[in-house]
DNA sequence: TGTACATCAGTGAACGCGCGTTCACTGATGTAC
DNA sequence: TGTACATCAGTGAACGCGCGTTCACTGATGTAC
């Protein structure tokens, strides 16, 4: 045994980074316990820490839960532009993987997605929070105006409201283990099922 | 004064039907305090009955949630097939009224339909939640298979998938005022764009 | 019809627990001079 | 470079509260004979 304990290694009275570290935990306990179950006491307890010490970063629980909606929002852009690449340079092929890269996020990170869509904890009128739910949307609404582009229309309302839904649809109910047939499907053959039903909502 | 002050009146030690009073007294506390702070206890104080008398009828809180998502689905099963009808004889029609139903339900009961699609609360494994929420998908399959069989065709999986996810992509979307646009819009002309979407997902 | 008894529905006190919040504190860091 | 001081990050004990669960009980109902 040449390797000290790791328990017996001097910890410092400061975190260092103990913001990043209790959202993570936040995030484990979401994933764990579900958001009913929730405690600023638990997250506390999983990062090592005392339980008073995340209200210097994030004030209340409702606090850092909005905190952790606003990363996953801005996870969930990132995820969605990484996919979007994958259509090359159609629109309309962007527009569709996009989406299937909304569902996939929603399949991945389902704690985090019903958080960010199904819960009435995190405050919207936080700045930070409301700019990344916005850009979120703004996402979807450009890879839209793209498409419209493409044929030399004006972006429509309906058209962006149409694809959002679908993707919405599709994404929580497979995240919630809804769409039985589709799970036991191949990924390759379940793709291709989910972006002909994307596609049936963009106007030809 | 002729009448006798109601708490006056003497209360029986027997209920009646106290059952059905705390499905309803839980529903209305999952409209006022959701999910996230539902409580056995104040379920029964909202019912004027002890703490530990929703035991005998439910085991636990859970039960509780688990008998309230299983009414909640008869309605909503209920709700729709009272907007069906409004689509007459033409199948397509009927399927599209059917979803302006699903859509109208979750606008209208946002909690319940929470607790029905968006919570690990609810024990689908009871077959008396396991029933009345299957029925709900058959409702949308018989819907689809009498699209199909008008135009001589077989019913396809991916129709009622597409059907269904455009359904509730709109309502989950719109029950929780993500829609901002629609929201803004009379009823009537809402309901057009709701019914204009949810045709692009039925096959011609 | 009357009585005895079993079963059921609801009561209310008691318990231990985890929760959020408060508060005086301590250790570490940053800055002014 | 050194010292003094303000600020910041995290501690740990204490508090009161609402929770689920248990338990002996009581009042009401149903049934056997």
């Amino acid at each position: 045994m040449t390797r000290k304990k790791p328990a017996a290694e001097p910890r410092p009275y400061h975190h260092g980074d103990l913001r990043a570290a209790l959202l993570a935990a936040a995030e484990a306990e979401l994933v764990e316990r579900g958001i009913e179950a929730f405690s600023l006491r638990s997250v506390a307890k999983r990062a090592n820490v005392s339980h008073a010490a995340p209200a210097h970063h994030f004030g209340d629980t409702n606090g850092l839960l909005t905190a952790l909606a606003a990363e996953g929002y801005r996870r969930f852009v990132a995820h969605q532009a990484a996919w979007e690449d994958r259509g090359g340079t159609d629109p309309a092929a962007r527009l569709i993987e996009s989406g299937l890269g909304y569902i996939d996020f929603a399949q991945r990170h389902p704690a985090l997605f019903r958080l960010m869509f199904g819960s009435d904890r995190p405050d919207y009128t936080t700045p930070e929070l409301d700019k990344a739910a916005y850009a979120a949307y703004q996402q979807i609404e450009a890879a839209n105006a793209a498409v419209a582009a493409a044929k030399g229309r004006e972006a429509d309302s309906t058209d962006v409201e149409a694809t959002w839904a679908i993707v919405h649809g599709l994404a929580d109910l497979s995240s919630n283990q809804r769409l039985y047939r589709l799970g036991t499907l191949p990924a390759k053959q379940r793709d291709a099922i989910l972006r002909s039903i994307i596609a049936r909502n963009i106007p030809g």
